[in-house]
RNA sequence: GGCGCCGUAGCCAAGUGGUAAGGCAGAGGUCUGCAAAACCUCUAUUCGCGAGUUCGAUUCUCGCCGGCGCCUCCA
């Protein structure tokens, strides 16, 4: 079995194999530090970390970038409003997604362009566009591509098979009479008295001004790409549905425009959309919830991936309370059994023990095998989580028999719940917390031995109404938050 | 108007032309002083509705109903 991925190129799935044998480039599009970033941008996001994390598990040396935006219309609009710079306006909310990121476990890309810090190359993709004629400057000074000149304009949102309805969306009013067609897509956009507010105005061979949104992934793309392997082609490309069209479309055109080459990028990949509570989440509609939102109200970030991985990335899903708290309960059962792995002793005992090692050893060839066949079929996370279940119960099993939790079997584990990271985070211990808690447990233990059951039951309905639940087992009482 | 997606048990959600993974919740049982955790058993004769193709459809085709996305700077 082979990795297969869907390509929105093709909309099939493909078997996957990079330009070159063993390394992959991944190009994946970041967030716009305008503001702070959504989860459903970090479902997109946790998708894209999954999908490193399998190529890399798989072997391949992968080279993952990921841009941030600090230059747009957004951008400027809110550094212009709070009389700051744009450099000042962006700087907290980078900050903040590495934050975000972190809390989501997220593994950081190889490299975080940021547009602002490849104007250069920017500028260079401009002039050669210039001169092929493919790019032209318009009467308002700004540059624009022009899309009746690059005949494979549309072939990855198949606008050839649609019939575009100019401002459909009602998110575009701007007259548009510099342009040649009012399909065009700016490049460069002439420099107005707020982009020079904010520090937001560079000068170029063809006029002072700013990048358009396109242009810099194309740019640092490129740029990253030749510095890193010396390539022109992307192995893989990500980012949001919503990126398919104009975006991605319009990086194509720029790119492959300038390099000639028939694709910029060998493979493209959307995730699906995040519902917050039934609805599209977005700024417009003020129904935001952030990953910190999430953190603050105590959310594990384990149980967010287990959420986002128990359904596929080309799947709207919902988030709301109870898929979080469903969320939250499968992480323990996936937590407890971690712990039980780890803490059963490696050997077994008897004929009945030994049984049952191979049991669990059984169990651990088919979870790799299984987990390894979900996600080479176009990353089926949530085929990925059920295995890893799968294993859970049949460990369970084999340990209750007495089975010795062995190399094979606590290596399988580990590794299946690290690809996918989703083991909760260990609590920050509460010194206060646990010596009472030790304390109450003595009593209770005592109490139990003089078979003092109504006091024993006292105590432990005490620590119950601080949160605190006993287990009591062969080898003493332990007890867990929650 | 154009392009496209989705509708599977109480909830979330995989999936396949051959008779329905997994998670959460629930019921009974084992274990336990009682619990908790774990284990066992059970919980969709059925995959929005109708028709068609087929030996056979949840899976393919058509129609309908219901939700939804994109159509120039939203992940």
């Amino acid at each position: 079995m082979t990795l297969r991925l869907y390509n929105t190129m093709t909309r099939q799935v493909e078997d996957f194999a990079p330009l070159t044998p063993g390394r992959v480039s991944l190009y994946t599009c970041g967030p716009t530090i305008w503001n702070y970033a959504h989860i459903g941008n970090f479902r997109t996001f946790l998708f894209e970390d999954l999908l490193r994390r399998w190529l890399e598990a798989s072997g391949l040396t992968v080279f993952h970038i990921m841009n941030l935006t600090d230059v747009d219309d957004r951008t400027i609009q809110a550094a212009a409003k709070a009389g700051v710079t744009l450099r000042e306006h962006v700087e907290p909310y980078a900050a903040a997604f590495f934050a975000d990121r972190d809390y989501l476990r997220i593994l950081p890309a190889h490299a975080y362009p940021r547009a602002t810090q490849f104007i250069a190359p920017m500028i260079t993709l401009v002039e050669s566009l210039l001169a092929k004629g493919i790019a032209y400057r318009g009467d308002d000074g700004s540059v624009y591509f022009a899309i009746a000149r690059f005949p494979a304009y549309g072939r990855l949102s198949q606008l050839d098979q649609r019939e575009l309805r100019s401002g459909a969306s009602g998110r575009v009013s701007s007259d548009e009479y510099a342009k040649e067609d009012a399909r065009d897509f700016v490049l460069w956009k002439a420099a107005q008295p707020d982009d020079e507010a904010v520090k937001a105005a560079w000068d170029a061979p063809f006029g002072r001004g700013r990048p358009g949104w396109h242009l810099e992934c194309s740019a640092m793309a490129l740029d990253l790409l030749r510095e890193k392997w010396g390539g022109d082609v992307l192995d893989i490309h990500c980012g949001g549905v919503d990126l398919i069209f104009p975006h991605h479309e319009d990086e194509i055109a720029q790119s492959c425009a300038h390099t000639g080459k028939p694709d910029f990028a060998r493979v493209w990949m959307h995730a699906e959309f995040l519902n917050i509570r039934g609805a599209k989440m977005s700024k417009r509609f003020g129904n935001i919830t952030t990953a910190r939102d999430l953190k603050e109200d105590g959310v594990d970030a384990a149980a967010l991936r287990l959420f986002f991985f128990q359904t596929h990335y080309r799947q709207r899903l919902d988030l709301n309370d109870e898929s979080i708290a469903q969320a939250v309960a499968g992480l323990r059962r996936l937590g407890d059994f971690a712990a039980r792995l780890e803490a059963a002793p490696a050997a077994s005992s008897g004929a009945v023990g030994a049984a049952a090692t191979a049991e669990l050893e059984g169990a651990a060839t088919l979870l790799r095998e299984q987990f390894t066949a979900a996600l080479d079929d176009d990353l089926n996370a949530p085929r990925a989580v059920a295995a890893l279940f799968d294993f859970v119960t049949a460990g369970n099993r084999a340990l209750d028999r007495g089975a010795g939790a062995s190399g094979p079997a606590r290596e399988a584990f580990r590794w299946a719940a690290g690809v996918l990271d989703v083991l909760p985070t260990p609590k920050a211990a509460d010194a206060e917390l646990a010596a009472w808690v030790e304390e109450r447990i003595q009593s209770r233990r005592a109490a139990r031995q003089a078979r003092d059951f109504a006091k024993a039951d006292l105590i432990r309905d005490e620590l119950a109404a601080r949160g605190v639940t006993l287990e009591d087992g062969p080898g003493g009482t332990k007890w867990r938050v929650g």
